[in-house]
RNA sequence: GGAGGGGUGGCCGAGCGGUUUAAGGCGACGGUCUUGAAAAUCGUUGCAGGGUUACACCCUGCCGAGAGUUCGAAUCUCUCCCCCUCCGCCA
């Protein structure tokens, strides 16, 4: 969320940074409503001021046995006034911050502009994609002749979008999870297991809703969001909450399913483990304070870089445009693995900066040591990675002529093998 | 699911219609004292909105959330949320 000072204060600025993100902005609706609210709060200030003063004053005289009568007629009609005034605000509130729950993030000036994702720039690659002496085969056909994905049974179960995995499939999610929790915990996140169903509070904080409401899933009764990320709970964590300059940075990872609608993207990877209604992620998460967010930025994206290269995986990282960029995010850097079944680098993991934005919906404060008043935090996060995905790009990449898969070196000890197959 | 108890400032804990501008204690910060520390003592001690786009000053709101009664609510009524204890059920 943006801040209403701020955009009442400049709404051509706001305006301009929200046309790079091809937001069209009618700002009109809601400067009318603030000078409204600015105005009732004023109006409802000078009265309940009133209202302190001679409540006392009543209170004075009753107290000396002189009659109060008069006084207190003329007070039912304040109060009365008052609570007009006051429902009127409400209402104003409500609309306002209605209003500002619908705006995305303004983008970091660091990010290129663009109208989609052909916009995107690419910043680094690392590895090289190998060289195949026999045609490399998709993921999922790997996955049937090896016997550890069964795409028809999923389907019998739950419906399309849905995977059983088996034997060695199973083992090598476990495995990957582990490798990536262990990995991550070791540089200082602290390993949390969250609810995978949370409030709609919750998914508010992090700008899930009101906007996609349609893009998540819902329990009927009583009332509960799944999680489409971990970053929902763990974002959540400190909502509401101030928080001591001393203990920031704060860092999470947590590995949980994740569960998305995927509407509107029929027709899109239809087969295999590419896009999924429930999948496994680790997912990485800080707190920092606003002048450190950059710098942990980069330090976030070479940690989630990091699990690929102990794995082996080329990959390359880019910078999404300002077109391209999520609703929250001020910038975000996606990882693309390459996969050799597709010919092409997909994403694998997507680490962004929300500077203040979701803290100011969440309100997660700090308080700087020896400073009065409190400033929000910056949140960050980024998959550490994508449990399916990696699996996906093992299987790919370390594929064998024969039809068998050769274990990564760093997942051996998860794996308890050294080859699928 | 049934029956009780409870949610007050960073923490503990009084208050149960108008000297509450929320007692008192702890902690924290600052001063005095001390070679230094401790002890003692004095003072300060939240968040948010608005008045001025100054943390000097003034006003307002905030005692789990919301609504109601009243001239006036932390205090009374209602609804909801959360926590605790016991019983039942259960992974």
């Amino acid at each position: 969320m943006l801040d209403a000072r701020s955009v009442r204060d400049n709404p051509e600025k706001i305006k301009e940074a929200l046309a790079k993100r091809n937001y069209q902005l009618d700002l009109g609706p809601f400067l009318e409503l603030e000078k409204e609210r600015l105005a009732l709060v004023k109006d409802a200030d000078e009265l309940r001021e009133k209202r302190n003063r001679v409540s006392e004053e009543i209170s004075r005289l009753k107290k000396e046995k002189k009659d109060a009568a008069p006084l207190i007629g003329e007070m039912k009609g304040v109060s009365a006034r008052i609570k007009e005034l006051e429902d009127g605000l409400r209402a104003v509130e409500q609309k306002a911050r209605d209003f500002l729950l619908l705006l995305p993030n303004i983008p970091d000036g660091s990010v290129p502009g663009g109208r989609d994702e052909a916009g995107n720039v690419e910043i680094r690659k690392w590895g090289t994609p190998r060289e195949f002496d026999f045609e490399p085969l998709n993921h999922w056909d790997i996955g049937e002749m090896q016997g550890i994905m069964d795409f028809e049974r999923a389907a019998k179960i739950a419906g399309a979008r849905f995977s059983l995995m088996k034997g060695a499939g199973a083992r090598l999610e476990r495995a990957l999870m582990n490798f990536m929790l262990d990995l991550n915990t070791r540089k200082g996140y602290t390993e949390v297991f969250p609810p995978i169903l949370v409030n709609p509070e919750s998914m508010t904080g992090t700008g899930q809703l009101p906007k996609f409401e349609a893009e998540l899933f819902k329990t009927a009764d009583p009332d509960f969001y799944l999680i489409p990320t971990a970053e929902v709970p763990v974002t959540n964590i400190h909502r509401g909450e101030i928080l001591e300059e001393e203990r920031l940075p704060v860092y999470y990872t947590a590995y949980t399913p994740c569960f998305r609608r995927e509407a509107g993207s029929y027709g899109k990877d239809t087969r295999g483990l590419i896009r999924q209604h429930q999948f496994n992620k680790v997912e990485l998460v800080k707190f920092v304070r606003p002048e450190d967010s950059y710098g942990e930025h980069e330090r976030l994206t070479g940690d989630a870089e990091d699990i690929l290269q102990r794995l082996g995986l080329p990959y390359r990282v880019v910078v999404l445009c300002t077109g391209d960029l999520g609703f929250s995010a001020a910038k975000t850097y996606d990882l693309e693995v390459w996969l050799p079944g597709q010919n092409k680098y997909r994403e694998i993991s997507s680490c962004s900066n929300f500077e203040d934005f979701q803290a100011r919906r969440a309100d997660i404060r700090f308080r700087r040591t020896g400073r009065k008043g409190t400033e929000f935090v910056h949140t960050l996060n980024g998959s550490g990675l994508a449990i399916g995905r990696t699996l996906v790009a093992i299987l790919e990449n370390y594929q064998q002529k024969d039809g068998s898969v050769v274990i990564p070196e760093a997942l051996r000890p998860y794996m308890g093998m050294e080859k699928i197959g």
